[in-house]
RNA sequence: GGCCUCGUGGCGGAGUGGCUACGCAGCGGAUUGCAAAUCCGUGUACUCCAGUUCGAUUCUGGACGAGGCCUCCA
């Protein structure tokens, strides 16, 4: 029952071994509620939802704390709130339960606790305050900055130097850092910026700060698995580290750290102006679920995921296969199979060839335990409707009974038209909606 | 420029120093009024060049190629 975990840490992967194996702990970054999720939101949702269901059934699901935060205070919100002429209240609420209706539809766990910035600025403040104390940081015109010389081993996360960040350093420095690899820990706020009084002035917290204080409060100075996507390794991962560790004398935050790789649509990097901004709401429309969910899971999670409609359609095939198979009932549990897969690195391909060879109560207790419904119902079936289909389908199996081929064609093309697909079984006649 | 990840059949995607997954598509067959669906069977691969080895897709070095980070993007 050994899990092994690839470690950005260490570069390798490694046993795990939990500091405390009755309560395993876990933080993984959420997201800035200023828009809609899109479907490169929903990975590390999905993948360390898998995680935490794998914790859960190696530890039980009361030894496990997973904690995965919201950020409801950022200036993206602010420019969004300012944009649509409502309130930021207005875009963090609004985003922040649509983030919820979609994610659930992902079949994915509520996380133990699920911590909001805005809840946790008094934390904040004390861990600047402390910062400031030891040395760590120091106020300039309003500000305060962390000094990231303070901090003899920085950089190890991301594996760069102080020297090799400096030279490359691209952004303009502003006049009121000490040292141009120094970070934002509180800033001033003006006009309709969201702002709370603190020793240093009217201001709000920069974006490092909020995990550093938030993971403390709920996980400890120290915790087991802290997770994200790979683009946060740097700058946001490191300098929650610097934060930490510098505030309370460790020498480590979280033992091991996992992040899951990017996603591509078609072939091409997401992106607003190329118009291939995929949301999970928009997916939902025309996807149960249960396939977008597979669909993230067909790639390990370190690898660039290349999301593609042919894939969704696999998805789809593989999860009707499956669940002609088995019947979802109460069995609950993972095969020892599928476990042994993902208890290699999460190696999820692996996990779903292990589906293919598994049946019944293995094969659905499987699929219940890593999250899936087994609902493939078409979410655009509410628009059909349903007794007009059978009355069709009654008609053509009568004229199919009197060898009256015509008509028999006529009405599959017409329901075709509807967007509605037969099948002929030997227990009679089924349908589903045409994709 | 620095750092990181990776190059497996038509596609997705595991894995291994010799026995070469799994899924999809294709092809052949069964079934069907005809389709679809379903079932059975089946071919095809390890980027290139050196080295280590009895033997490398798997280890080492190099080349070429792809993606990412270095900019408060998951």
């Amino acid at each position: 029952m050994t899990l092994k975990f690839y470690n950005t840490l260490t570069k390798q992967k490694q046993t795990f071994e939990p500091i405390d194996d009755k309560n395993v702990r876990m933080y993984v970054c959420g997201p800035t509620v200023y828009d809609y999720a899109h479907i490169g939101n929903a990975r590390p949702i999905i993948v360390f939802d898998v995680l935490f269901r794998l914790l859960r059934h190696t530890y039980g699901a009361d030894h496990v704390t997973y904690v995965r935060n919201i950020t409801d205070v950022d200036d993206k919100i602010n420019a969004r709130a300012d944009k649509e002429g409502i309130s930021i209240a207005e875009v963090t609420k609004r985003t922040t339960d649509q983030f919820h209706k979609d994610i659930k539809a992902l079949g994915v766990l509520e996380p133990t606790v699920e911590p909001r910035a805005t809840d946790h600025i008094k934390e904040m403040i004390e861990m600047n305050k402390t910062l400031i104390e030891k040395g760590h940081a120091y106020v300039a015109e309003g500000h305060v900055l962390f000094s990231v010389p303070s901090m003899r081993d920085y950089g190890r996360l991301s594996n760069r130097t102080l020297d090799e960040m400096i030279a490359g350093a691209r952004v303009e420095v502003a006049s009121y850092k000490k040292d141009p690899t120094d970070f934002v820990l509180w800033k001033p706020s003006s006009g309709n910026e969201p702002g709370w009084e603190s020793p240093w002035g009217f201001g709000r917290p920069g974006w490092h700060i909020e995990c550093s204080a938030m993971s403390e409060k709920y996980l400890g100075k120290t915790f087991d698995i802290h997770g994200g996507g790979i683009d946060l390794t740097f700058p946001h991962h490191e300098n929650e580290i610097a934060q930490s560790r510098c505030a309370h004398g460790t020498d480590h935050m979280a033992n091991l750290w996992m992040h899951n790789g990017f996603l591509q649509v078609e072939g091409e990097k997401m992106s607003k102006s190329l118009g291939n901004f995929i949301t999970i709401n928009e997916l939902l429309e025309k996807w149960p679920g249960d396939v977008l969910r597979l669909n993230m899971l067909r790639t390990q999670y370190r690898q660039p995921i290349d999301w593609t409609e042919n894939g969704l359609d696999e998805s789809y095939d593989a999860l009707k296969t499956w669940y002609s198979r088995c019947e979802f009932g109460k069995a609950n549990e993972l095969d020892e199979t599928v476990f042994n897969a993902l208890a290699d690195d999460l190696n999820t391909p692996k996990m779903i060839a292990a589906l293919h060879q598994l049946k019944g109560d293995g094969l659905a207790g499987s699929l219940k335990a890593l999250g899936f419904t087994g609902n493939l119902d078409d979410p655009r079936l509410n628009s059909l409707d349903e007794t007009a289909i059978q009355a069709l389908i009654t008609a053509r199996n009568q004229a199919r009974a009197d060898k009256n081929w015509a008509e028999s064609d006529r009405v599959r093309d017409e329901l075709d038209v509807m967007g509605v697909v037969l099948k002929d079984g030997p227990d009679g006649t089924s349908w589903e909606a045409k994709r």
